[in-house]
DNA sequence: ATCAATAAACCGACCAGTCAGTCTAAAGTG
DNA sequence: CACTTTAGACTGACTGGTCGGTTTATTGAT
């Protein structure tokens, strides 16, 4: 029991600091961010954040690691309730924009804090994006076997949507428009059309309203 | 003339320390770039470098203030070579990859190098593509107008193809792959698509391979 | 001689990371 | 039970290297 509480305490440290560091990251990103800053929105103390973490990097990456990781298994999970590719799609995309909605500071950091930081995490962004964009070729090239959508260069359109997806959250999460719901009911037609999903399929989808959820970490 | 001389070699010099800045800012990033980098990559000196720019930062927002400025004329220029809305959209598509093609250090360092550098820079960034996906928007509003294509919310439809574009050129300009000519050909029938286009009218449209010829600056 | 242009030595603020030591609680010991 | 020992969690003053930027010296053109 006490083994627990001691266990406990030091998860909740831990935890502190990180959710910290969401918080500062995403504020200023890695470079204007002082390690004494995470130290003091934590309340904890700079031997603690080195005694849980080998260095400022690690804590970096570690924040994005595992938000990707969150995101991949929210995506497949919901596409996997679904049926027939353009459900799926619309699915992915809900998706996608709730957990961004969710978690704002890591979706911050994930889109942009992380991006044009040199050679050292250059590797890492890219061979998270070249993973994304892999998840969607595998389900647009499962929609082409399908006969469900005329053949293309799934390849770029993956890359495309991506692209498209990321550049209108880094809108949103910055400035807050537009709103989560617009972007759904617009990307979508956009999308779909754009693959030449057939208007009807299109038109047959639900207007979900999205919700946004916050939280830390 | 002896005037001239000067004027030219100390505009040469300039040149040469930003034609270097270019190079190592591409390659490093900002923050992993040392100005005495510059400095010898250049074949000039600090004095040289400070004689010339205010700081480091300067030299960086200078480089990126020129290529937007630049991009946007050679966007307009071709936009306004054509007519209708189809084959303006192809023009500036078009106009667009090779230009990132011809100043690829530029192109990687006004794609990538410029996010995530903290509040400084960020302004800078979101301005910039505000700025972009407003032309965009222009664009795409004259073709609803002009009843080319069906009412969108212009606006997402605008920031959803700067992302596109910007994802698919930062995989060109950092691997190479996938190859311009196919990038253009499959990104155009995406987009197109996506807002409405009929087939019809984007068959219509030529195979023109794109040349890459690189250049400095 | 004068002054713009350039070279290079120099300065010092800044900050990631270290380390010697404290505190608390559990485990061993007789 | 009393008491020592061990171990893990944590503290915060301190350091040492790194660079942006400055200063000073030198060049060379007119």
């Amino acid at each position: 029991m006490m083994q627990n509480d001691i266990s406990d305490k030091a998860k909740a440290t831990r935890k502190r600091i990180l959710d910290a560091a969401i918080r500062v990251f995403a504020h200023k990103g890695f470079h204007d961010t002082r390690v004494d800053e995470i130290v003091e929105e934590s309340g904890s103390s700079k031997g603690a954040v080195y005694f849980y973490f080998p260095g400022k990097q690690q804590i970096f990456l570690a924040l994005i690691d595992e938000f990707a990781d969150l995101l991949e298994r929210r995506l497949t999970g919901a596409v996997d309730q679904e049926q027939g590719g353009v459900r799926r799609v619309n699915a992915a995309l809900k998706t996608c924009l709730e957990t961004f909605g969710r978690y704002r500071g890591l979706a911050k950091i994930f889109l942009i804090q992380a991006v044009g930081l040199g050679a050292a995490f250059e590797e890492k962004r890219s061979e998270l994006h070249q993973r994304f964009a892999n998840l969607i070729k595998c389900y647009l090239d499962q929609a082409v076997a399908a006969g469900e959508i005329p053949p293309i260069d799934t390849e770029v359109v993956a890359f495309a949507w991506m692209g498209a997806i990321n550049e209108v959250v880094i809108r949103w999460v910055q400035t807050g428009e537009p709103e989560p719901t617009r972007v759904l009911l617009t990307l979508r037609v956009m999308l779909l059309r754009g693959i030449g999903v057939p208007e009807a399929d299109i038109d047959g989808l639900a207007i979900t309203p999205i919700e946004i959820v916050e939280k830390s970490s």
